[in-house]
DNA sequence: GGCCTATATACGCCTTGCATTATATAATTA
DNA sequence: TAATTATATAATGCAAGGCGTATATAGGCC
């Protein structure tokens, strides 16, 4: 689980993701959109590989890269317990919200 | 959001919030559980609290802290779209296995 | 007030990780 | 085969962050 936070730290990556939602994309595709430079991309993308969320398919020379969103699930399975906790807080709060509305009406 | 990413990169600070899902607890507490020195625990906590993932109560001369799980949220949120993609993969490869289990019956 | 406990901060060391630049590999085309 | 395009890897410099040690602060107790 280590492996996925830490991968998803670097807003580059997470950005890359986010736009390999969309549609696969080449590694210059990224680069440019990232600003960022062509062995900087390569870099990250190869860390996002090695953590299973990309996986590669070459096409001539170019590299699309497709998002892999597997592993994120660990990360998901993480934060459930405090999912929890916050919907709880907010119902909580609507609670309070509705009740002193009520009160103020009445 | 790059701050709770951030935060959350560091095992140590993701356990504490684990243990203080459970219940409030001072630093000590934490320090020993976590095999952390009380200074590097402290610190941890500040980071945790500059992102408002924690919230602190002093009694005595003990610091109880408690966890805020409302700045998860925006993790949450930056999930969300990933979240919809792979549980489609799931639903596709479950449909194929029952496909094929069905077929192999026939 | 002096002492003990609990926590926070300051400082220095060391490791990790990113960016930059240069170079290697591999496919494409002339 | 030479040249061009697309990507990966290597080497270096640098900055951020974690840890340990020492010290400061602050509350409670004698």
């Amino acid at each position: 689980m280590t492996a996925a936070f830490d991968v998803l730290a670097e807003p580059c990556r997470r950005e890359a993701l986010t736009l390999l939602l969309e549609r696969p994309r080449p590694v210059g595709e990224l680069a440019v959109l990232l600003g960022q430079s062509q062995p900087g991309m390569s870099r990250h993308l190869r860390v996002l590989r090695e953590a299973g969320l990309v996986t590669v398919r070459q096409r001539a020379q170019q590299r699309w890269y497709e998002v892999q969103p597997g592993p994120l699930a660990e990360i998901d399975a993480w934060l459930a317990p405090f999912r929890k906790v916050w919907s709880d807080r907010l119902a909580l709060l609507e609670d309070h919200l509705r009740e002193s509305t009520e009160a103020h009406i009445a």
